[in-house]
RNA sequence: GGGGGCGUGGUGUAGCUGGCCUAACACGCGGCCCUGUCAAGGCCGAGACCGCGGGUUCGAAUCCCGUCGCUCCCGCCA
């Protein structure tokens, strides 16, 4: 047997035992006597001494003792002497007096310092994930991951649910992401699909009469990466019969409040129950669907006094349909201009041409940047709308809307990251509903579903689907957290001739329609229960709740920002036999 | 596809308005000393030719061009 006993769960009230631990050299200490190992396991840290008049073979064994090596040790429990306990390290009133060091195997010198939380280039780190994986810091994270799952399972069950696995290996639906495409053996010339989320199967795991399905799947997106997404992920997939939008809120909303307090007691929720925001008023007050609300510095409609105002900039913003709105740094009066060019230069990429200033400086100064053109009541309508104090900096931005809410939305974000606003021990989660039902799509000249092709419109919206169907409403449902957009669900369709109705809506087709989703409009003539579901995002989640800032840290082996995984050295050539075999022709590897 | 940042010993950085850099500092690594430390300590030492290629120059880590890699962001993500 190696182990008696783990690294970490040694106490004093231990003493005497007799024990054998195994696991890392974490520290070696070597005071030319006496040697003090740092043993690790993924438990804990305990302090193993070895003295060279105590057992001189374990002394002897502990001098060619190296960082990493993996060891058996077997010793007995001893109470520190006192003074010489070590309140940081949970073990620290004992240590192991060894009388056996055992080298189970020697570990080269690692490429990074392992027993401590240095900054260490991401691509080493991912090479050697393995190394990486020991940091306390990735092995915290790890086990918050776990400690999230195993909750998520245990409440799911307790709440009636079922997990029910589904395929990897689908149908490819190009209406999406880009797929994942898997070719077939069996099949020359066709191909399986990566689910993008199991959507269809668990809509027809509604139809199959489970009524309470949850899955912890494996989602997988062919798109460019960012901070927050990696090519495969992972939801929790959720889904639910005999529902309506307030019932899979609410047990969303329940289990994450539990979870939390659980999982992360030291965070605590901002709001509860968590506030709910139209999508219109999301993006009035904070310009995006994912608002941070951890912290105020609100969006201000001053349109009207813009209008006529005299200052041209204003007017021309308006004129166009667009509007003019602004925010209120709380006591930035004194940023100077160059610093105020600089956030210019920030919101530039999301299309603002400008950024008009008015700071009221604590000495009752005003400097701005068109405060000259105004008339002095039309100031003081301005800054009361912005609930303007001496020491607050204003900011405008006049444009077309999307222009304007994307840009001060981001220089929202910006500016609360910047000044500290962001309580990085606050969880405020929130919910968005009344989504747009469709958007317009420039590019492809046709209404694309704002979710995805399965979701309800909201039913007295139907008839505006015939008339005006950017109006309608979506029964969609988003979960936002801080800065993130954690989740989303919606209510289903479960009508064959609304589910149509809507192909057609998008321009999907007829033929192209039955050919990918026949299988579902064929359920849906079968029974098909009133449904919905919601897919909260496990890495993102765990992400937030781990106070990471890259997805990365939450996964054990994930892949680069070139969706390679630069250990293991995928994605990498196949072997002619196999492009054979599956009819598969390389045509350029450029 | 586009934009920004970075690329110096094993790791993290400094140097980068060209010559004093035959590249510095910290950690790590090796050796010696040290019987109580816990980021142990002291002394000594090895280790990079500055991502790669080209150019400018008497002279480049330092300037220019190209290229590759990593990263953040935009597009994209039903």
């Amino acid at each position: 047997m190696y182990k008696t006993h783990t690294c970490g769960e040694l106490r004093a009230a231990h003493e005497g035992t007799e024990v054998s631990l195994a696991g890392w050299v974490h520290r070696r200490r070597d005071h030319g006597g006496v040697i003090f190992l740092d043993l690790r396991d993924r438990w804990g840290i305990v302090q193993i001494t070895a003295h060279p008049d105590v057992e001189p073979e374990a002394h002897a064994a502990a001098i060619d003792v190296r960082n990493e090596f993996v060891l058996q040790v077997r010793g007995v429990v001893r109470r520190r002497p006192a003074g010489m306990e070590n309140p940081g390290l949970a073990t620290g009133e004992i240590e192991i007096e060894a009388r056996e060091v055992r080298i189970l195997n020697p570990a080269r010198t690692p490429p990074f310092v392992i027993n401590e939380d240095k900054p260490v280039d991401e691509s080493v780190r991912l090479k050697y994930r393995y190394l990486d994986l020991r940091t306390e810091r990735m092995a915290r994270n790890l086990v918050l991951r776990h400690r999230v799952v195993k909750f998520i399972r245990d409440y799911m069950d307790a709440h009636g649910f079922i997990e029910v696995e589904t395929p990897i290996l689908f149908k490819t639906t190009p209406e999406g992401a880009r797929d994942y495409l898997v070719p077939s053996r069996i099949h020359p010339g066709k191909f399986y699909a990566l689910p993008q989320s199991p959507q269809q199967l668990k809509q027809l795991l509604m139809v199959a009469g489970i009524e309470r399905y949850f899955q912890i799947a494996r989602c997988f997106r062919d798109e460019d990466q960012r901070g927050d997404r990696q090519p495969e992920f992972t939801q929790l997939d959720v889904e639910m019969s005999f529902v309506e939008r307030e019932d899979v809120m609410a047990l969303a909303e329940d289990l994450f409040t539990r979870l939390v307090a659980e999982v992360v007691p030291a965070k605590r929720l901002q709001a509860s129950p968590w506030p709910r925001l139209t999508y219109a008023e999301a993006m009035a007050r904070f310009g995006k669907d994912n608002p941070d609300l951890r912290f105020a510095m609100e969006l201000k409609d001053v349109t009207d006094l813009a209008q006529g105002s005299g200052f041209k900039v204003f007017e021309e913003g308006v004129a166009h349909g667009g509007h003019v709105r602004g925010l209120n740094v709380k006591g930035q009066a004194e940023w100077s201009r160059k610093q105020i060019d600089e956030l210019l230069e920030f919101i530039r990429p999301y299309g603002a041409k400008g950024l008009a200033y008015l700071a009221l400086t604590s000495s009752g100064e005003v400097r701005s940047s068109f405060a000259k053109f105004l008339a002095a009541d039309r100031l003081q309508a301005l800054q009361a709308r912005l609930e303007a104090q001496p020491g607050d900096l204003l900011l405008f931005v006049a444009d077309k809307p999307s222009v304007v809410f994307e840009s001060l939305g981001r220089l929202r974000v910006h500016l609360g990251e910047r000044l500290g606003l962001c309580d990085p021990n606050l969880l405020a989660f929130c919910w968005i509903v009344d989504f747009p039902f469709v958007v317009w799509s420039e590019a492809e000249k046709r209404w694309d579903p704002s979710h995805h092709l399965f979701t309800s419109p909201a039913l007295e919206d139907i008839p505006l689907l015939d008339s005006a169907p950017g109006q309608a409403r979506g029964q969609q449902y988003d979960m936002v957290l801080n800065n993130y957009e954690v989740g989303g669900g919606s209510i289903r369709i479960h009508d064959r001739a609304l589910q149509e109705k809507v192909f057609q809506l998008i321009g999907l087709d007829p033929r192209v329609a039955r050919e990918r989703f026949g299988h579902m409009l064929e359920a849906f003539e079968y029974g098909t229960p009133p449904h919905g579901g919601i897919a909260p995002g496990i890495d993102r989640l765990c992400m937030v709740l781990a106070g990471e800032e890259n997805i990365r840290e939450v996964i054990a082996f994930p892949k680069n920002q070139q969706a390679a995984d630069v250990m293991a050295g995928a994605p990498s050539t196949a072997d002619p036999q196999q492009l054979q075999e599956l009819s598969i022709r390389v045509v350029a590897a450029e």
